[in-house]
DNA sequence: CTTAGCACTCGATGGAAAGGAGTGCTAAAC
DNA sequence: GTTTAGCACTCCTTTCCATCGAGTGCTAAG
C-alpha cells in the first residue's frame, strides 16, 4: 500500500529532524515546519497512522516519534534527496585524496582514514577478495655466498623482494639456472602447484641449491598469500564518542571493540553494487543491529574492487554520507583507472 | 628529608590501594591492612603529614587520600616491588610474540598491538630515528620496452622494489650500463647527493635513458625517506573506555583523539634507558598531564632502537606494566639479536 | 607518641514535587 | 469526512531536600 503524499512528507521530516537533532520529534514541530498549512492535531493523526504502519516508533507514550528501521528504509529508498556535493565539499575531498595518497603508506588503510575524515563517522576499508594470483616472473640476485635477493613479480604487476640467507654456501653463478628453473616451472602456477613442483625437483639439485630454490618458492608463496589475503582496516572509531546514541560508555566501548577486534565481521557485500545501505537489523551481525552501514565499492583495475564502509547510528546522515562516500569511491576508481596515482611503493599495489 | 619507614609503608599502601580500587583510601582501611598494629587515628596523623609534604592529595575534606604525582614518583622509585612475572604471564607473552609476529604485517604496528594486549592499556610504538641511510646496491630488470623493475637494497640490508613505467620506450640492453652507473655514482650517497649527481649526468645520457635513471633514483629516494621516517603507531586506545577515570566521555574522547591524531607528540625519550616512567605533569605535553606513560626501548640490531610506550591514568598499575613491558621489550631485543624472527617481508625490515 | 571520642564536612543516594513536552481522544467546525 | 481546538493524561526530566555515611581533624586522656 502506497502512502499518501502527505504521509511521506511527514515521514521525511521526522527522519530528517531526528537525524539532525537526535531527539524524538513531535507533532508541533512538524506542523510548524510545514508552514502552518495544517495543524498539529492533523499531524498527530498522521503520525499515529504512520506508527501503526510501522514506519515510526515511540520511545514512550508521551514522547515524540522516531523513525523505525522500516521508516529509514523508505526514506533512503524514496524520500531522501540525493544531494550533490557543494564545490567546497568536492574541493575538500580532492585535497584529502591528493595530499594523503601521496604518502608512501599503503592505500588500503589510507582510504579508510581518508573516508573517516570525509564523513565524520568511523569507517572501514577492505581489500576485495582477489582471484587466485600467481607469479609472473622470478629474479634471483646474488649478494654473497650465503645470501641472495629474491624478486617476485606477480600476475597483477606488483613487485616484491627480500633478502634471503642460506645456511649453506652456494655457487652464485648457478643462480641464473635456478632463476630459469623458477620461471619455467613455478611461474604462472598456484601456490599448491608450486609446492608440488618443489618436491619433484628436490633430487635434481644439489642440497645447497635446492635450499636456495625452496627459499625463493617459499617467499613467493608468502607474497601471494599476503596479496590475496583479505584485509580489513578500521579508522576513525573515536568518532563514536561524539555521537549522542553512544553517550553510554559501555555501548560505545562495545561498538568500538567490535570495530577493532572483530573487523572481519563487518559487512562485506558480495555483489558489486557501487553503494549499499544496511539499516539497523538489516545487518546480519547482531552487534550492528542498531547501527547502519553504508558501503561503497571502487574499482582498482584488473577487474578487482575495493570497499569502503561507514558505520554509524541508524540515525546516520544518509544524504551526506552517501553523497560524500560515492564521490570518494568514484574518485578512487578514477584515480586507479587513469593511473593518476602517485608513485607507489610496492606494498601499495599488493594491498589494494 | 627522608620519610620514616612507617610513612613509606603507609604511602605504599595508599598508592597500591588506590591503584587497585580507584577510590580515595581512608585511614581505617590502612589501619586494618596493617594488622591492627596501629590505630586509624595514628594513621590519620601520618596521612595528614604526608599530605603536607605533598605526597598525597585529598579530593575534598571528607574524603580519603589519593597519591599526588610526587607520591607516585616516590612509590615508583623506592617503594614499588619490582615483581617478576609469573610463569603463566611469561607464557602468555611468549605466545603472543610468536603467534603474532609470524604474520607478514609490519613489525612496528604489531609490536604496539601486542603490547596493548599484554598490558591492557593503550600503547604506542615508535621507530627510533635512524641514522642516515643510503643505497647499498641497485638493480634494474627490464620488463618490456616501457617498463622495468628497480630493486634497491639499502645500507641496513632491507630490499625494496617496484615496477616503473617510462613514457618513452628505451633500449633494455642499456639497463646494465645504467645499473652500473647507479651503483658507482648513486650508491652509498645521501639523498641530497643523489639528487645532485642526477643533475650532473643529465647531459651524458639519451633522454629516454635519463628518464629511466631518474625514475630509479627517485624511487631510491622514496625508499630511503620511508625507511628513515619516524613512524608512530597506536593501539588499544579503546582500553581507555574501561578506566574509571575516563568515565567522562569527553575526557575519554580527548585522550583518544590525542593518541590517534597527535601520536607524534607522545613522549619519545632521547636517551636509551631501557625503561622510562613519566608521571602526570612530568609529561611535557599538556594533554598528558593527568596520565602516566611508561616507555621501554628495545634493540633492533644495527645499533638502532625501537620504542613501545604505554599510556594510562596516573593511577596506572606500574608494577605490572613495568614488569610486563620490560619482559616484552627484552624479548623483542632477544629476537632481533638472534634473528629468531620468522621470515620477514621487506616492509618489516624497513619499518622497525 | 598513641588513641578514643566526637563534631564536622561534604559527596552520594534517593525520593518527592514540579515542570513540560507530547500524546490521544472528543467534540465541534469546515 | 477531514480538520482542528481543547483538554486530560502520561511519563520523562529536573530540581530540591533530607538523609546517610565515610572520612577527617581536633582534643583530651592514656
Amino acid at each position: 500500500m502506497e502512502l499518501s503524499e502527505r504521509k511521506k512528507q511527514i515521514l521525511k521530516r521526522v527522519v530528517e529532524d531526528y537525524i539532525a537533532l537526535a531527539e524524538p520529534v513531535g507533532s508541533k514541530a512538524i506542523a510548524q515546519e510545514m508552514g502552518g498549512s495544517v495543524s498539529s492535531a492533523t499531524i498527530r493523526n498522521e503520525l499515529s497512522e504512520l506508527s501503526e504502519l510501522g514506519y515510526l516508533e515511540q520511545p514512550h507514550t508521551s514522547a515524540g516519534r522516531i523513525p523505525s528501521p522500516k521508516g529509514y528504509r523508505l526514506y533512503v529508498n524514496e524520500l531522501m534527496e540525493r544531494r550533490a556535493l557543494s564545490p567546497q565539499e568536492e574541493e575538500t575531498i580532492n585535497e584529502t585524496l591528493h595530499s594523503k595518497l601521496a604518502g608512501l603508506d599503503n592505500v588500503l588503510s589510507r582510504a579508510g582514514q581518508m573516508a573517516a575524515s570525509i564523513v565524520n563517522y568511523p569507517t572501514y576499508a577492505v581489500t576485495a577478495g582477489r582471484r587466485e594470483l600467481s607469479v609472473k616472473r622470478f629474479e634471483l640476485l646474488g649478494v654473497d655466498e650465503r645470501s641472495f635477493i629474491v624478486v617476485v613479480m606477480t600476475d597483477d604487476m606488483s613487485v616484491k623482494s627480500q633478502l634471503q640467507h642460506s645456511p649453506l654456501p652456494f655457487d652464485a653463478s648457478r643462480l641464473g639456472d635456478l632463476k630459469n628453473l623458477l620461471n619455467t616451472h613455478f611461474a604462472s602456477h598456484t601456490r599448491e602447484e608450486m609446492s608440488v613442483h618443489l618436491m619433484s625437483v628436490s633430487d635434481q639439485l644439489s642440497p645447497e641449491l635446492f635450499l636456495v630454490l625452496s627459499k625463493a618458492v617459499e617467499y613467493a608463496r608468502e607474497v601471494l598469500e599476503e596479496a590475496m589475503h583479505r584485509d580489513v582496516v578500521t579508522a576513525g572509531t573515536n568518532q563514536i564518542l561524539k555521537m549522542p546514541e553512544y553517550r553510554d560508555i559501555d555501548k560505545a566501548h562495545e561498538l568500538m571493540t567490535f570495530m577493532v577486534d572483530n573487523k572481519e565481521n563487518l559487512p562485506i557485500p558480495e555483489d558489486d553494487a557501487p553503494l549499499k545501505i544496511l539499516i539497523g537489523p538489516e545487518n546480519v551481525n547482531e552487534a550492528l543491529h542498531d547501527t547502519s552501514v553504508v558501503v561503497a565499492s571502487y574499482d582498482i583495475g584488473d577487474g578487482m574492487r575495493g570497499l569502503v564502509g561507514v558505520v554509524g547510528p541508524t540515525r546516520m546522515d544518509y544524504a551526506t554520507v552517501t553523497a560524500r562516500l560515492s564521490y570518494f569511491a568514484d574518485s578512487l576508481t578514477r584515480m586507479f583507472g587513469k593511473n593518476e596515482l602517485p608513485p607507489q611503493s610496492e606494498d601499495d599495489k599488493s594491498k589494494q
